[in-house]
DNA sequence: TCAAAAGTGTTCCTGTTACACCCATGT
DNA sequence: ACATGGGTGTAACAGGAACACTTTTGA
């Protein structure tokens, strides 16, 4: 099991301070993070009762639908004006909370009522974002849960139709990483073409063509190349690129 | 103007009657009803005071999303399980029907109150539909409005951000005529390969090169030919085509 | 038989696939 | 010098663009 434990937060307080009157109160968004190291795909999950999640919250009346995300996606990462895509609508009839949160609150000892606002049937709108791991921080708050990241091969049961969303998610970085190069925060900022080409492997899930995949790479004009790299590994070293700043 | 004109009903009446407790109180849908007809693409639009609208409707409680969408496309059009597709969502932050609303129940002598609930915010969920304009008609119920079918290069004054709603759907369009060579009801069952190209280069915006296009279609193995059809007009008498019935 | 419209073929070009080859470096 | 891994080159192939050509039919 490849994952990292930290202590994160769900923002419950201020969700039942702000109540009924702030939110939309049956839209929320689910968000999935996704992030790279050591050679695999993670995704970010939280721990309620006996299940995971995905990150996710509400849309306050004074915010866009976007506005609300990209907020979501700092609370949950300290990341701003980040990578931020919108995935797709889940709308099934009987998607609610209602077992999720009692569960939260009689493990943490909050008093519970059947009529809480959030335990209204909720339209999900789903995002994805790709993250740099290492730039990420969680905020703790109140009411504190495990979160991990998970790799992709190795999720674990989830709350609801959260897996399925993050399946959506993982098909569609697959078309995106064939239409846009672009590898945003999965990479740091220099990066080798090996290693980018590791990357595209993991998110294709197939193997590519090391000679075609360099040209292909080269020819968008993406990227460009900067002076060596000293390694100690035992063959020739690899140049290192960075994306051009124009984007 | 090449728009024709019909009777059309908004069920107002129904939404009244069901109120608050029926439906989500903050989501919507609208939708993009797309129709070829005259070598033209048109889009169904209707009327409420001086400004034009897309058909939509609210989610009730007991429905899932795409069977809110799937519904509402019956009440506008008679189809059912025809064409339809999510489109994007629309979640700016002051997207409501306020003024719409009032200048239509003015207009038609209803009262009107600052409290009905689709007075609300609404985040809107666009989806977007094709069909063959001859097989819709229109059901006609208590609250009676104009609606016609525009062509997409002279659409009136809509209200709120329908008319980027319209243009994203024009551009899906494009995109998704590129990958699936599906025209589903834009063209009737049996139709000739210079009509296909037609409404390829309608969709597309563009000119095609004839002899790339017919190999192209022939080449994908979703077309069968028929035999041929006796026209008068001058030339050769073109073959007939229909898609095989898989799909 | 000629013009109009339908349909086919040929050439060029570009991007993909598969494979072989060369280069730099540490042991 | 040689194994290891980074990087380049070439031939075969498929699909797209541009253009010329043949076929069928009504006047």
């Amino acid at each position: 099991m490849s994952q990292f434990f930290y202590i994160c937060s769900m923002d419950v307080k201020e969700i039942l301070e702000q109540g009924n009157n702030s939110f939309l109160p049956n839209l929320s968004i689910d968000m999935v993070i996704i992030g790279y190291k050591g050679n695999v795909l993670k995704c970010l999950l939280l721990k309620i009762g006996k299940n995971w999640l995905l990150p996710g919250g509400y849309i306050r009346l004074d915010q866009s639908v976007d506005e609300a995300a990209q907020n979501i996606l700092k609370q949950r990462t300290g990341l701003e004006n980040s990578h931020l895509k919108f995935l797709s609508v889940f709308g099934e009839k009987n998607r609610q909370f209602k077992k999720v949160m009692k569960e939260f609150f009689e493990k943490t000892g909050m008093e519970w009522t059947e009529d809480y606002w959030f335990n209204n049937r909720f339209v999900s709108l789903a995002y994805y974002s790709l993250v740099n791991i290492d730039k990420t921080h969680p905020s703790v708050s109140h009411f504190d849960e495990a979160f991990a990241w998970f790799d992709f091969d190795e999720l674990p049961e989830m709350w609801m139709d959260h897996k399925s969303i993050v399946n959506t998610a993982r098909q569609r970085l697959k078309e995106d990483i064939r239409n846009e190069q672009m590898t945003y925060n999965l990479l740091p900022k220099e990066f080798t073409m090996p290693e980018l080409y590791q990357l595209h492997q993991v998110i294709l899930e197939k193997k590519i063509e090391r000679s075609r995949f360099q040209k292909k790479m080269l020819s968008t004009g993406l990227f460009e190349r900067l002076p060596e790299l000293q390694k100690t590994t035992p063959g020739r070293n690899p140049y290192q690129y960075r994306v051009k700043i124009d984007l």
